[in-house]
DNA sequence: GTAAAAGTTGACCATTCGGTCAGTTCCGGT
DNA sequence: ACCGGAACTGACCGAATGGTCAACTTTTAC
């Protein structure tokens, strides 16, 4: 597990103009990285071939060499890319609003991204299976912090009574498992409701029957003293 | 992806006697499929090397040939051992007492096979998100037929009022969900926890917090008409 | 227009890995 | 004691794979 340094071609001698991407190589990367998204997410890092993710990605596989110095640097990239997606999905919970509203805002953008990034979330998913050698430190670091942070917030609500007594941890676990598991185990999801068209059938009941049960189960109420206004 | 025919040396000769374990040769093939359950858990089918699946079993890797005639014939024993595992647990729902406290049951029985066999449901997520290559069959099969089964179940005890209105596979997604969780992103949890002792520590707030959630979420009733026998 | 830089490609190389095999040891039956 | 088969082992092999490279084409800068 040695730190492969990365190449990034491109976007050295040309940074001032164009703004953000820059035109000719920058495409192509970004295009090996979706490519190579899709392939690692089913194959794992060890599973997938660069043959394959060139191919995938519609170029020899010299060309991908060319972007990435090795397959571990893309990968590297390809994860992290897939970590800050998830990290800022976490995005705000709305504080100040009342508890039920912003957790069933929470679970349906949570959800939305299962359904929107399967890859993504498969990809995490197998990387932290395996031991998260790439991300661990991310996860005892910003994320830890942010569950802590938010946890606050938990703790607020259930003194107030807008929320069941649970540690908030376990709280942001179940929903993250719930939300999670019609990306990750899609397959097994398919396989037993026999759905034609998954997106469309699974997601639809999912995110009406889901997050009801999410928020009964963690006992959410409407803060009844500063009621809505309106919006 | 052929079907490769699988050794099974002993047990041939002399199946008569001794009853199950014949001795000396089977005990190594349990060994073997004991270490590899561990390192494909971790590692995944491409990840895991022979060589180490036979260092991890403590025999050289000619050996590990020798019981299981390709690589693939001994995943497809570990993930077929660790699939019935999974089926197993299922068990009964035990249709006629409570609701609540059958669920109740069942929960806290999925989440103590998250406990005490992690590596399996790891290995079990990784092969369903590849796509479950090898389980196919029987997701769309037994598993199917099961949920259907159940599902009968709960929607009676909706009729009467004792559980939410839930699509009841949905219903089921989300046990599984929260229940593997605890073992799938094991890492996860241990790096947001930071607990010392996460089989001791995680689990127990996990069996508390965990099962009442669902219980609410789920809107399990006690039957009142039929009041439990005591016990 | 032209030269340098960036990008592209397929042939090629070294290594690794799954699997084979011939030879040896172990062990139960007689 | 000895025979036969099961169990075991390390050397070996061919295929596949990650990565290199030199030649070539395209783009960019002036």
């Amino acid at each position: 597990m040695e730190v492969p340094q990365n190449h990034q071609p491109s976007t050295s001698s040309r940074l001032e103009a164009s703004g953000n991407s820059t035109g000719v190589g920058e495409r192509q990367r970004e295009r090996i990285i979706r490519a190579a998204t899709v392939v690692f997410s089913r194959k794992g890092y060890d599973g997938a071939r660069v043959e394959e993710l060139a191919r995938s990605a519609g170029i020899p596989k010299g060309n991908v060499l060319y972007y990435f110095k090795t397959k571990k640097a893309l990968y590297r990239v390809v994860i992290e890319q897939v970590l800050s997606l998830w990290l800022d999905a976490l995005g705000n919970i709305a504080v100040d609003g009342n508890p039920e509203e912003a957790i069933r805002q929470y679970v349906n953008r949570k959800l939305a991204l299962s359904r929107n990034y399967p890859e993504a979330s498969r990809l995490f998913a197998m990387e932290v299976i395996s031991g998260a050698p790439v991300i661990n430190d991310h996860l005892s670091g910003e994320l830890r912090l942010w569950v802590e942070e938010k946890g606050e917030v938990f703790k607020k609500w259930q003194q107030d009574g807008l929320m069941a007594k649970i540690d908030p941890a376990h709280a942001f676990f179940m929903i993250w498992a719930v939300t999670q598991t019609y990306a990750d185990f899609e397959t097994q999801i398919q396989a037993v409701t026999g759905a034609k068209d998954y997106d469309q059938e699974v997601y639809t009941d999912a995110t009406g029957d889901v997050v009801e049960a999410l928020v009964r189960g963690l006992g959410l109420k409407r803060d009844t003293r500063a009621p809505v206004p309106s919006a």
